[in-house]
DNA sequence: CGGACGTTTGCATGTTGTTGCACGTTTTTA
DNA sequence: TAAAAACGTGCAACAACATGCAAACGTCCG
């Protein structure tokens, strides 16, 4: 019998940009069913299987019977995460408190680079910390000496601190002399990103609230961005990079009118 | 006779996905009932009994006739519970946390004891717990599967959590169905008692937002009161009070209409 | 221009997974 | 004790699956 011939994909769609979109309903639906990605690409169901089965390669997704779920969320990266990097991260937040002075009011937002930098912060010069981390209260408590303002609210599991409507409104109150957004990615002409909405909103009210705002990032976050603008460069004063970053990015951002502050090297 | 043929599942449902959504159901409720999920899912009892045997077998239920309820909690993991809190706090958490049903909101205050109870609180029953403690926040972050509500404001470092009109002001606005108001102090005649003024205005802001008041007492606390008045006993729906609670304090404080609930005794 | 090569696709084939039903057993209830 | 409900198991039907293969298409050279 005639095999009816494989003729070229009709809607001139790439199988690569197939997978994206079967990406994209997943992420959107949170599941896919295999005959109606089949029906909508106007593909046969195979070629639907053989994405999936690569997409589940790549831990993009679960494949199941049927069609595919999204992977299992790892649950456990906060704790994980804690303690990672220690040493480049113990030189940057030396560098990041050295531009804190006695008396003043510091709003810290949580992440790992962020308690680091709490567990750096000088005892006994009359520190008002305001954070929405419950580890870094919890960090500064035991530390003493500190006046500790936690920010109330909703906490964000994979954050591992409070965002969304209500922390915003307690930070609208506030007023800082120098807050530490927790940064996901800051870019020269973009500025500074968030992964998450809520995060990105949460994070610019604390600079709305701050005097001054003191990014500190590790080489992976700089020159990117992500997916949810936090604030245009010109809301960030100082930036915190580690030893090893490139020559032409710190120049990139002094010329924008940031203050760069590079880290000394880590010594394992 | 014609067996009526197995047609493809026609809300597209995928097997997997299913059992999925009996899981979320029965962490949403406690329980799953056999004959409810056939309907739903429109599929016969008998697949859904192989879904709940299959969920079962990975200990993610257990099988009871007519359908599945919560597994039995884990029992806290020795590493937890060495050193960190006494055998005989241990007890009494673990007396406290029998009180606690599936899916409810709990108010817990800060304490050593109460951060026992938040310890020994069973995972995935759904439990939405607010606090005002960075390290019992702290604590069931790291154990996962309780959703976290932070209550803000200025820390007390001697308590070791928020207290003040801040916080208050956003007890006021949360409703719960069981509060742990940490006990300074309880007294037939006088009812509960708190050493700090601000701290005694929390206890009693807590337990205006709750349904339920439970009061989880070490003997050094019964029978004595302290400075500043929290509530009269008749805002006290449960006291836990340890093995070696006195009898006759006990039945003082049954026959004033609180249910007494006893501790084992410590094992050690 | 044309042939070799790799990629993508649909189809054929055999295998695996899922489902509903029949039947006998166990558990609950009256 | 008896009836009813729920349960477990085996079975057959059907859907989904993996694999191998050949056709169609694009690209890279000669």
């Amino acid at each position: 019998m005639a095999r009816q011939p494989v003729i070229a994909p009709d809607s001139g769609i790439l199988p690569e940009e197939r997978q994206q979109r079967i990406l994209a309903a997943l992420r959107h639906d949170g599941r896919v069913v295999a005959a109606e990605l089949s029906a909508r690409f106007a593909v046969s169901e195979d070629s639907i299987r053989r994405d999936l089965r690569e997409l589940a390669a790549q831990g993009l997704c679960k494949r199941v019977y049927g069609g595919a779920l999204l992977p299992a969320a790892t649950p456990t990266p906060l704790k994980q995460r804690r303690g990672e990097h220690s040493a480049r991260k113990l030189m940057l937040a030396r560098k990041a408190v050295s531009l804190v002075r006695p008396r003043q009011t510091l709003l810290i937002d949580a992440g790992t680079t962020n308690a680091a930098i709490a567990a750096a912060l000088p005892m006994e010069a009359g520190l008002t910390v305001i954070t929405n981390a419950p580890h870094i209260a919890q960090l500064l408590l035991d530390r003493e000496g500190f006046a500790v303002l936690l920010i109330g609210g909703r906490i964000d599991a994979s954050i591992g601190g409070t965002v969304g409507a209500q922390a915003v409104e307690q930070v609208r109150r506030l007023r800082a002399d120098l807050c530490f957004p927790g940064a996901c990615a800051i870019d020269v002409a973009h500025g500074l990103w968030g992964f998450d909405s809520e995060e990105a909103l949460f994070k610019r009210a604390m600079i709305d609230a701050s005097d001054e705002a003191v990014v500190v990032a590790t080489d992976d976050k700089l020159g990117v961005v992500a997916t949810h603008q936090v604030a245009e460069l010109s809301r960030v004063q100082h930036l915190v990079v580690e030893h090893s970053a490139d020559r032409a990015t710190r120049s990139a951002f002094a010329t924008h009118g940031v203050a760069v502050h590079r880290a000394e090297a880590a010594a394992d």
